[in-house]
RNA sequence: GACUUGGUAGCUCAGCUGGAUAGAGCAACUGCCUUCUAAGCAGUAGGUCACAGGUUCGAAUCCUGUCCAGGUCACCA
């Protein structure tokens, strides 16, 4: 919003010659007025009354320092309302032929290299709601860093190995029968969680016997035959078992199967995935380097921890007494690697609040290695999506909602809605499907973008995604007409639109204010790591234009210049609305 | 216990660097398609902004305390 930058920095000086005293474009707080129809700016100045500047002074303030921009003031308390004359709209036009450009040239282009990692599926179970929101969380904040000029890649971790991923080993050993995904005729990676439900039913059961029996809750579970089982199928992997490793590929490769055909309907994709399996080992190097530069302390039983108590945090152990690495330890080498593969200067991890000390804990540690990434690890941390009695969904009892489940009733809804519409009675069936495709996926992802990320998302499972409101459906509608508006009209030349009756509709003038602003929120997003700011930006982008179609006549407009101008804003609606999609990872669609 | 995030309409959420009458959507009700796509638009109704203090010309917004809910504080991942 350069114009209004511009109106800032006038308004301070003039007023600074006015009063002898000095005031910078940041003291002046000026900004579009939304409340009332009739004035497009408002200048909030009860501050400034009180250094004995009087109302009267800072009219004149405003009339001087914007002159023809402007057609007329009105002082009410401390408010200034300002109505723009044709001029300062068409000044404020002027922005937006700047703002839509392509990528990389917008005002403060960013040129840094970023690591985002994403999504990090167990491979123990199919991906359920909360990835979903994870992934789209991830892809927005991507698109809008890249368009700020940014290099990112965009990479995973799987967690394929452990006590979890053992469990549904056990259970394949246990249940299976030799069946598999085909013979079943199941999604294989909804196979291996089923599995995992099954034999966390059958774990409870036999802790809930034992403690029967007397064992103590706390240890009951830890004694029952299928966890002796699954560490005793651990140990075995670990070895090098090659029964178990076979077993363990196979579940694996049926959870990948499966995974991936998600991500293809996701339209997602990573330029490198991690494994830890492959990592688990490291980090023993990453210790001895901590000892070394005297980060890390060496304790008596010979575990390796570090102190941040100052920093405060606790005592944190990075390796156990046996020489095995943890959790964190994994991060740490699993940081290394991907500096060693990307020499990235910025690293953005998308993972669950629950995590946040744990990443709190993994940039003191990189801070203190001297990683030269390490002052620029930011963790987006988002909440839980639950159910609508605020209940957890737990992949363990099987009550997670799972994201295909959840695509695939979204994508009938839009089907029905597609295909009821009248103006579509000439598509095929293909054509209606892929609609409804782009629809369904739209509308879920604005559903989980438009919260802010730090809030839990409520999700009733037995309702499905609405496409109408407030949604991501209702984005792609406004856009969809606004296209077809093109297509019927042809776009004459532009022209000098300081033409004062093409700005009498209130709805003219909100909706070319609100698209000056583009540039602000997009900042915004990346700097604060928050989606949700492109995401609300872009709805009432769409509300805006809504209006304006409704009271704004194109074809039947009576002047030659109302209709060019009509169509100009049409065409810069368009040109805003695709970058907004383009920064949300929102595919538009060609007809609704 | 400590730290942290939330509490705004029946429901789901905006608004929070203090400003004018607290906004949307859903659900309910009423209008608007011989007119560029009605998946839309216009309207009615719905509020003690958790509670109590404080700061000031002015508080949903800032401060303090209380209550409620989520999360974290492992040689688990």
């Amino acid at each position: 919003m350069f114009f209004l930058t511009e109106f800032k920095q006038a308004i301070a000086t003039t007023l600074s010659q006015k009063t002898q005293i000095e005031f910078q474009a940041l003291d002046i707080s000026l900004n579009t007025s939304d409340k009332f129809q009739t004035f497009d700016l408002t200048w909030t100045a009860f501050a400034l009354l009180k250094h004995k500047i009087t109302l009267e002074t800072l009219n004149e303030t405003v009339k001087e320092a914007l002159g023809d921009s402007i057609d007329s003031v009105e002082a009410i308390k401390g408010f200034l309302n300002i109505k723009l004359s044709a001029k300062g709209m068409s000044r404020a036009l002027d922005d937006l032929e700047t703002i839509s450009l392509t990528e990389k040239s917008i005002s403060f282009s960013q040129n840094r290299k970023i690591l985002l990692e994403y999504c990090g599926p167990n491979t123990n179970k199919p991906l359920h709601i909360g990835h979903l929101r994870n992934i789209f969380l991830a892809r927005s904040l991507s698109h809008c860093l890249r368009f700020s000029g940014n290099e990112v890649h965009e990479v995973t971790i799987f967690n394929d190995r452990g006590i979890a991923i053992c469990k549904s080993m056990v259970a394949y050993h246990l249940f299976g029968n030799g069946q598999t995904p085909e013979s079943l005729d199941i999604k294989p990676d909804k196979y291996v969680g089923d599995l995992y439900v099954k034999i966390s039913q059958t774990l409870k059961e036999q802790t809930q016997v034992l403690i029967q029996q007397g064992v103590s809750p706390k240890e009951a579970e830890d004694q029952t035959p299928i966890m002796k089982l699954a560490r005793e199928f651990l140990l075995k992997w670990e070895d090098g078992d090659k029964v178990i490793k076979a077993l363990w590929e196979q579940m694996n490769h049926w959870f990948y199967s499966g995974f991936d055909k998600t991500l293809e309907t996701l339209e997602i994709d990573f330029e490198r995935k991690y494994y830890e399996s492959q990592i688990y080992l490291q980090g023993k190097d990453i210790a001895q380097e901590g000892l070394n530069k005297g980060v890390f302390d060496q304790n008596e039983d010979g575990s390796i921890s570090i102190d941040l108590t100052e920093e405060g945090l606790d005592i944190k152990t990075i390796l156990r007494k046996d020489g095995t690495s943890l959790y964190i330890t994994q991060d740490m080498a699993l940081a290394q690697n991907r500096f060693e593969d990307f020499a990235m200067d910025t690293l953005i991890y998308v993972v669950g609040e629950e995590q946040e000390y744990h990443f709190k804990v993994l940039k003191h540690i990189l801070l203190k290695l001297d990683y030269p990434f390490a002052p620029n690890i930011y963790h987006l941390s988002y909440g839980l999506v639950v159910g609508s009695d605020g209940s957890k969904f737990k992949s363990r009892e099987g009550t997670a909602v799972d994201a295909d489940d959840i695509i695939d009733s979204v994508v009938e809804q839009a089907y029905l809605q597609a295909k009821s519409t009248e103006k579509n009675a000439s598509l095929s069936e293909n054509e209606l499907r892929t609609i409804a495709n782009q629809v369904a996926l739209a509308s879920i992802k604005f559903m989980m973008l438009k919260v802010y990320a730090k809030k839990k998302i409520v999700f009733d499972p037995k309702e499905t995604v609405d496409i109408h409101g407030d949604t991501g459906g209702f984005i792609l509608y406004s856009l969809v007409r606004a296209k077809s508006i093109l297509a019927k009209n042809e776009l004459a030349v532009i022209t000098d639109f300081a033409v004062s009756e093409l700005y009498e509709l209130s709805e003219v003038r909100a909706l070319v204010l609100h698209m000056t602003s583009f540039e602000e929120i997009l900042f915004k997003t990346i700097s604060e790591h928050n989606p949700s700011e492109m995401a609300l930006y872009s709805l009432n982008l769409a509300k805006l234009f809504n209006k304006f179609y409704q009271v704004y006549p194109i074809r039947d407009n009576s002047s030659e210049i109302g209709r060019n101008f009509g169509l100009y804003l049409v065409s810069r609606y368009v040109l805003m609305m695709e970058k907004c999609l383009y920064c949300l990872d929102i595919k538009p669609a060609e007809r609704m």
